[in-house]
DNA sequence: CATTAAAATGCAATTATGTTGCGTTTTGAG
DNA sequence: CTCAAAACGCAACATAATTGCATTTTAATG
C-alpha cells in the first residue's frame, strides 16, 4: 500500500496524461504490497466498471514505456507489474511461490546484489537487474 | 559448450533412464553458451531427425523436475534452458538483451548475491534464486 | 523368445497470454 | 463549439505451452 504516492502526479511527471483508467490501474497497483497479473488487474476494475483488457494491456505498456510501472518476469507464465521504483520505493526483489504462484515483495535490505565488477567490464549497457526468488512461501510449506 | 559434463550420467544420475532424446536434448543444452529456447531446441533436433514439440517440452518438463536442466525466465514471452548448476556449472546470472532478445550467461563472479538476512529471515523454503541483467547488448548497441 | 505392463512419443485440439487492425468515442486546445 | 489527437473497444490473430488420447517402444518376467 502506498500512502505516498500521488497517482496523478506519477502520471504527469512522466508526461502522460492523468487520465481516469490510468489513475485507477495505477491506484490499484500501488495499492497492494505484492505485484498483480493483468487478470488480477482486470478482475478488480470489473468490480467498479467495464474495461476491455486490451485497453488494460495497452495503458500498461505505455505506463511500463514510461517508466512509472515496472514489468516482473515470474516464474510462470504471465508477467506480473508493480510500481517501478521511485524516490518513496527502492528496487527490490521477489518471491515467488512454485506452488501457488502468489508473488511478493522482498525487503531492498533482504538481499544486496554487488554490480561492481559487472559494470566494469560489461560491454553493453544495462538498464535494470531483476531478482526473483523461487521456493514454497510459508502458507504453502504448512499444507503439506 | 561443456566438455567435462557425460550427459547419460547426469541422466542416470537423476534417477531418469539415459534414452536417446534426452540425451540428444540435453547435449543440445550443454553445447551451447547461452539458454536456448524451445524453438531453438527443436529447430536444432529437426536438423538431425524429426520429433514433436509436445515430446520436447515434456522432455525438459523432467529435466526440470529431475534438476538437471534450469528453466529460465526472460524478459520476453518464452521461457529459456540451460543446464542446471552442478559440479561443473557454478550458479550465475543471465543478460537479456530488450531489443534482440538474445540471452547470454554472466560469469558467477561478475555479480554477488549476499542473501545471508533473506535466509535468516525467510518463513518460506527458498529453492533458488535467478538474476537478471536487462539491457541492451553490445552489438544492438552499435547499430543505433 | 514371447508376453505384457509401463514408459515414451506423436498428433490434434485446447488453453493462456498477449498483440494487431480498425473503427468509434472521448478529450482538450484553440 | 470545432476538430484533431488520444483513448478505447471489439474481433481477430499470434505465440507459447498444455492436455487427451492413441500408438509405439522398452524392458522386465515367464
Amino acid at each position: 500500500m502506498c500512502h505516498q504516492c500521488n497517482y496523478e502526479e506519477l502520471l504527469t511527471h512522466a508526461d502522460l496524461k492523468a487520465t481516469d483508467k490510468r489513475i485507477r490501474i495505477l491506484e490499484i497497483i500501488g495499492n497492494n504490497s505484492f505485484p498483480l497479473s493483468v487478470k488480477d488487474i482486470v478482475n478488480t476494475l470489473e468490480r467498479s466498471s467495464r474495461i476491455n483488457r486490451v485497453t488494460v494491456y495497452r495503458i500498461l505498456d505505455l505506463l511500463v514505456d514510461h517508466g512509472v510501472v515496472e514489468r516482473i518476469s515470474t516464474g510462470g507464465r504471465a508477467f506480473y507489474y508493480g510500481l517501478a521504483p521511485n524516490t518513496h520505493h527502492r528496487p527490490h526483489p521477489h518471491f515467488y511461490c512454485l506452488k501457488c504462484g502468489q508473488m511478493d515483495c522482498l525487503s531492498p535490505e533482504s538481499l544486496t546484489v554487488d554490480m561492481e565488477t559487472l559494470i566494469k567490464t560489461f560491454p553493453g549497457s544495462i538498464e535494470k537487474v531483476e531478482v526473483r526468488v523461487d521456493g514454497i512461501c510459508k502458507n504453502c510449506g504448512k499444507n503439506q
